[in-house]
DNA sequence: GTTAATTGTGTACATATAACGCAAATATAA
DNA sequence: TTATATTTGCGTTATATGTACACAATTAAC
C-alpha cells in the first residue's frame, strides 16, 4: 500500500511544471519518479502523502486531492502494490524555493515538454493527473492555488492558457472572472518584469467564493 | 485491501435505487452494507469488484467506475483496511430480476428514502457516490446505462428529474437531448403501462456519441 | 362517450458567449 | 529626449444558448 503525489507548480517563466524525484534505491534506482512511498499502519492516506513529500522534497503543498488508485497486479516488479495517487498544487513562491536549490539534488521541476522517462507506471498516473487538472480548472477555482497570494491578472490568464492549451481572449476571460466577484483588485501595482505596462495585483477571495458556492453558484470558465 | 461497489439501479416505479446486502458474518453481522470484499493477490481491483458482486448478488453490472479510496486507519474495527470504492450502474432489466427473487434473500434494492442503517463507513461512501452520480449525469451520458436498451422518452425525463432533484421542463429537455443527435427514435411504440398515450421508444446511439466526443463535442444537460 | 392520464410540439424573450480594435503605461534602445 | 516594443485595460456588437410557457392528440378505464 503506497501513496504517490503528482505535484504541479507554476512559474511565469516555464508555465506549469511537475515535481519529480530521482530514486535512490532499486527498483528503478536513478530513474525519475513521482514522489511517494509506503503508508504507515496508523496514518491516514493524506498524512502519508504529506509526510513523504516533506521527506523527499521539503515542499509544503497548498492543495491536495485524491486522484485515482492504481492496482494492476503487475504494476510493481517487487510484489502486488496498490498505490493511491494524489494530485497537489503548490504556490509559485514554493516553486522558486525548490528551484534554487535542487538543480543537482534529488528533486526538481520539469515542464511537460522536457519530461524524463518515468519509473513504474508513473507516466500513466501523470496522464490521468493532467487530464484531471485540465478538466477541473474550468469548473473549480483551483488555478489560484498555483499562483502567489497576490498576482497580476496576466498570470491567471497565462496559467489558463497554457493549461487548457488554447488561446484565451483576455477581455472575455477577464469579464467573466471579474463578474463572478471572487477576485479582489488591490491598490498595489505589480513590479515591472522587464517590459510593458505594470498592472494591478489581484487576490482570490475565498470567503466570497465559499459563500457563493453555498448559495448554489456555478463556477465555470 | 478491499473493494466496495455502490451499485445504482432504476425502475419506473421506484426511481433510482441502491443495491445492498445483508452481512452474514461479523463485524456488523446482520447489518445492511454495500457489497464488496477482499482483493485477491493476483486480480485487478476491477476484477475483484465484479467477482464480489457476482458472488453476493448475482448481478452483472453495465457500467463501472472507480469512485474514491477510503483509508482512515479506524474505519474498520478489525484492523487497518483500505477500501477502493467503485460505483456501478445496472440496466433496469437486471433491476427487475433481482427484485423478483430477493425479498427474503440477502441482497435487495432500496430507494434513497427508505435506506436502512449501513455498516462501517458505508454511509459516507454512499454520499460521495450520490454526489458523483448527480454531478456526472449532467456532463456524461451515463443515465442511459440505467435504462433498458429501448425506452420511452419519459423514462429518461423521470430519471433526470429524480436524480437532479428538480423538475425538468420536458420540452426544453427533449429539445436539448435530441439536438445532440445521440438518441435514435425507433418506429416501435412503448407498450402501455396503464393509462395515457403510449410514446415512441428511443435508443442511445453510442457510436454517434463516441464520434462526437472524438471531435471535441461537449455534452451537457 | 366521458374522464383522467400521458405524449408531443413551437415561439418569444432573456441571458450568455464570442468576436473584435485601439489607447494608455512603461522599459529599452537609439 | 524621442521612438519603439511590450504589456495592460477597456466596450460594443452579433450570435448562440437557455428559459418560460399552453394546448391539442392519443390511449385506458370507467
Amino acid at each position: 500500500m503506497t501513496v504517490d503525489a503528482v505535484v504541479f507548480g507554476y512559474s511565469r517563466m516555464d508555465g506549469v511544471s511537475l515535481l519529480l524525484i530521482k530514486r535512490k534505491y532499486d527498483p528503478f534506482k536513478g530513474s525519475w519518479a513521482i514522489p511517494g512511498g509506503f503508508v504507515l499502519d496508523d496514518e491516514s492516506l493524506e498524512d502519508a502523502v504529506e509526510r513523504e513529500l516533506q521527506e523527499e522534497t521539503g515542499l509544503r503543498i497548498n492543495y491536495l486531492e485524491q486522484l485515482y488508485t492504481f492496482g494492476k497486479p503487475e504494476r510493481d516488479p517487487r510484489s502486488r502494490i496498490v498505490s493511491v495517487a494524489y494530485f497537489g498544487l503548490v504556490k509559485s513562491t514554493q516553486f522558486q524555493k525548490l528551484r534554487a536549490t535542487t538543480d543537482a539534488e534529488e528533486a526538481a521541476w520539469f515542464t511537460f515538454k522536457k519530461l524524463p522517462k518515468l519509473a513504474f507506471d508513473h507516466k500513466k498516473i501523470l496522464n490521468v493527473s493532467i487530464e484531471r487538472l485540465r478538466g477541473k480548472i474550468t469548473y473549480q477555482p483551483i488555478g489560484f492555488e498555483l499562483l502567489d497570494k497576490k498576482f497580476p491578472f496576466s498570470d491567471l490568464e497565462h496559467l489558463y492558457g497554457s493549461l487548457l492549451g488554447r488561446p484565451i481572449d483576455r477581455r472575455n476571460f477577464k469579464k467573466k472572472v471579474m463578474s463572478m466577484g471572487i477576485l479582489d483588485e488591490l491598490d498595489e501595482k505589480a513590479k515591472s518584469t522587464g517590459a510593458g505596462r505594470p498592472g494591478s495585483l489581484f487576490q482570490f477571495n475565498k470567503a466570497t467564493y465559499d459563500r457563493l458556492l453555498k448559495n448554489g453558484m456555478h463556477f465555470e470558465i
